[in-house]
DNA sequence: GTGGTCTAGACCACC
DNA sequence: GTGGTCTAGACCACA
């Protein structure tokens, strides 16, 4: 469900919450559902349990998720409020990072727009064998 | 020139390497020009000389940068390995990340690619006034 | 400065929040006043950095604290919405429990003001000696 | 009867000693009095009733409650020592809490003083009506 | 079983 | 020197 990129310079937990918010804004997960346990996401992303209850924390202070003592953490009523299409702003912040990284080489909004299609069929092709394309 | 993200979890001396990267590999310097020097560049970016400094030290340490003794950091000729439309990783990794975030969200590829679009026009109409697009 | 009372129920991170608030709120720390370092206070606390190091964290995330990497922790200027007269919750909160606690016990009014009076009298006499009564 | 405070960092099980004891303090609870039972008070303070098993337990090993198999839990005769104004140890205890606030805010005794009053007529005001002062 | 706190100690980026 | 992240493992309160 969530993957951790261990070359990435952005911290293990920044990585968790990131997911689980973009899984927020998704649908994915709504208000109500039971986070994974701190023990087992942490066994099955391989880190340790106070990684994953660090990003639960930093959730739950900003208001997303509610911890009950010794029942598990929840995501709260108020984590609706990522829901639906004000989420793509994550989405937009990464397209902008690859249109300035395409500006300050030169390439063109054109060619830009073929690489994405490019690694889009990559990726489908990865995909291939688990799920139709 | 360059720009420091304080608020990006990426090391500050990468920054400082990504974005001479970038510049090499899109033509805009080129083997044998002249860096800034170490403390010209600490002071502009508002960064420690030895942040700057370790920056320059990896790039000799890849063969991009010859640094002589008193006269500063030049782009070395086989900085012109990256020179051209060679170094796509970069964008690659960007794309492959903003294409990530779209499948978490359940984002499809072909609204991905409208986003892009539509980013690209924004970016356009930034820039009009000052550069004709 | 700080003192940790390791018999309470309370963290020791949230009794150091706590006790740097009621100095910010006091006028004792001002915007722009560095924090002691982390390993310093840790050290003159006998308490573990990590657990300084979330005290400020979390003071950081309310926006009361902005670190610079490498130089220390300090106060950021909206730490003076603090300041003033809007501190004395905590004081109205702590008097509003021992009033409780009065009544539960059926302590009239009168008889908790002597108490207060016996123990300020208290406090005062194991002070004397380094500062004149 | 009684209220937990979920926000609070004393542990539940303390909570329901503390204001158990005060209870008897005030001699609103009497030797040979029976007390809920474990069953029905964690079921009206919405606490498992392991937590207030615990509680008794250790009232119990502090020989102020007697348990009688399949009859319920009573206050022993030996609940009396706390009775009457003996037990004003947990009253010390928030007013030295409250004299700490103040001094560490550079409010003066005499200030304290005058907010005691005033906390203590805003308690009354908010009774009135209810009970005639 | 759940989450929470704390310690100890490693490694890293930055000044 | 500074703070930041992560690991490992102990102990506790709560269900």
């Amino acid at each position: 469900m969530i993957r951790i990129d261990t070359a990435s310079f952005t911290p293990f937990y920044e990585q968790v919450k990131a997911q689980l918010k973009a899984r927020i804004r998704g649908g994915l997960l709504r208000p109500g559902d039971a986070l994974p346990s701190i023990r087992d996401l942490a066994a099955s992303l391989l880190l340790n349990p106070n990684t994953v209850a660090r990003a639960y924390r930093e959730l739950e202070q900003e208001g997303l998720v509610a911890t009950r003592k010794g029942k598990g953490c929840f995501l709260s009523e108020s984590a609706s409020r990522l829901a639906g299409r004000g989420g793509l702003e994550g989405l937009h912040r990464r397209l902008d990072d690859a249109i300035a990284e395409a500006e300050s080489m030169d390439v063109p909004p054109d060619q830009l727009k073929d690489l994405l299609d490019q690694r889009l069929r990559l990726r489908s092709r990865e995909r291939h064998g688990r799920k139709k394309p």
